[in-house]
DNA sequence: ATTAAAACATACAGTCTGCATGTTTCTGTG
DNA sequence: CACAGAAACATGCAGACTGTATGTTTTAAT
């Protein structure tokens, strides 16, 4: 019955089976939502079986959180991209906000990170998926600027990084609700020029 | 059978079932979170059976939604509770804030509030009830803030109030996981501090 | 009193998740 | 290269849950 099937190692063999698992329930948790998607659906689409799904991830939670994962790193690559070398601190910042909002209008994404994210795994499990991720850069940023005498010295960074992290998530998902996006964009703006003008 | 069954008129049979259900789901929701909580156990705690539930509301949902309404009223009620009359308008903005995170400093109210509420309900609909309640003393906070000419006029006050509404909120979450409460209050008045200094 | 309607209870159908148990495909070793 | 043994995957099953349809009781109205 494996007539022209060209022999696979293990390691590729589970390489790919996970790699479509991800891609069918990234799919599919971006078009209906992680509650709204079932695991029959996500195999099917797919085309393996329940069976190798529960091979590979405990559940279908940690399925979720591999999809989390793996979108929330294409999040902070499209962001991280927008930042050039030649930047001045605060530049870098707004520029590197503004690609994270682009980033985030990819239909179904502030579903999935934004508000599924949070609730299926929890603060906290989101905030280490952040934390490998987009957050780095921002707090990055944060640091830099500080640094650069662009922002109090005694910030406290951490507070603020997170802070300022949920600020564009919720810009993200307002002007995704058909917000105003130049007023979130100015309001953030303000934010950060805000903190800027605290140094005086 | 209903011997001493004092005669109850149908008002009072639906408001007192669709009171105990609301007030045993908010504790199982608490508790366990939306997703982890069944509809028996919820019966079973109110001393119904689960035809009253689906008599009264249209899914599970729907009583979710009735729920975080109720709760949302109550955190708006005791953040209200702390402003007086006499404050500042910037010490308003400041006390207000801390009473809303003792608010949802109350077990299980940020993941109600915070991550199920808004994954259940879309972030749109979680907008609706906050907009009856928390959220419009803080616009009127706001509001009153740039009226004292404490705050820049050309502000755009719908999203900068969303913009900290979610500060806050993320700092509630933050703390409650652990986070140093005194940085995160210490970000927040530097947020606030930093758009009035914009006035300069 | 009697009939309608609202409130509530019971019963059922369909679906989903996680696991236990097969079967197939690869890996390592003599 | 034969042949265990393990890894990858498939199938089947048990328990649970949601929403609805249908029954029963309590209130309302004439």
């Amino acid at each position: 019955m494996q007539d022209k099937n060209e022999r696979r190692t293990n390691r590729e063999r589970s390489e790919t089976t996970r790699a479509v698992l991800i891609d069918a329930a990234r799919k599919l948790f971006i078009e209906r939502g992680y509650a709204e998607t079932a695991t029959p659906d996500i195999v099917a689409a797919a085309g393996v079986t329940r069976g190798a799904l529960y091979h590979h991830f405990e559940d279908k939670k940690a399925l979720f959180a591999a999809v989390a994962e793996a979108e929330a790193e294409a999040v902070a690559a499209e962001t991280e991209g927008a930042v050039l070398d030649g930047m001045r601190p605060r530049e870098a910042l707004i520029k590197g906000g503004e690609a994270y909002l682009a980033a985030l209008a990819q239909p179904g994404r502030t579903r999935l990170l934004l508000l599924d994210g949070p609730a299926v795994l929890g603060r906290a499990g989101m905030d280490e998926i952040d934390n490998r991720h987009g957050t780095r850069s921002l707090r990055g940023g944060i640091v830099f600027v500080v640094q650069a005498g662009g922002l109090p010295r005694d910030l406290p960074i951490e507070a603020m990084t997170q802070l300022l992290a949920s600020a564009y998530d919720r810009a993200a998902l307002a002007i995704e609700t058909g917000g105003d996006a130049d007023a979130y964009r100015a309001a953030l703006a303000m934010l950060i020029d805000g903190l800027a003008a605290l140094c005086g």
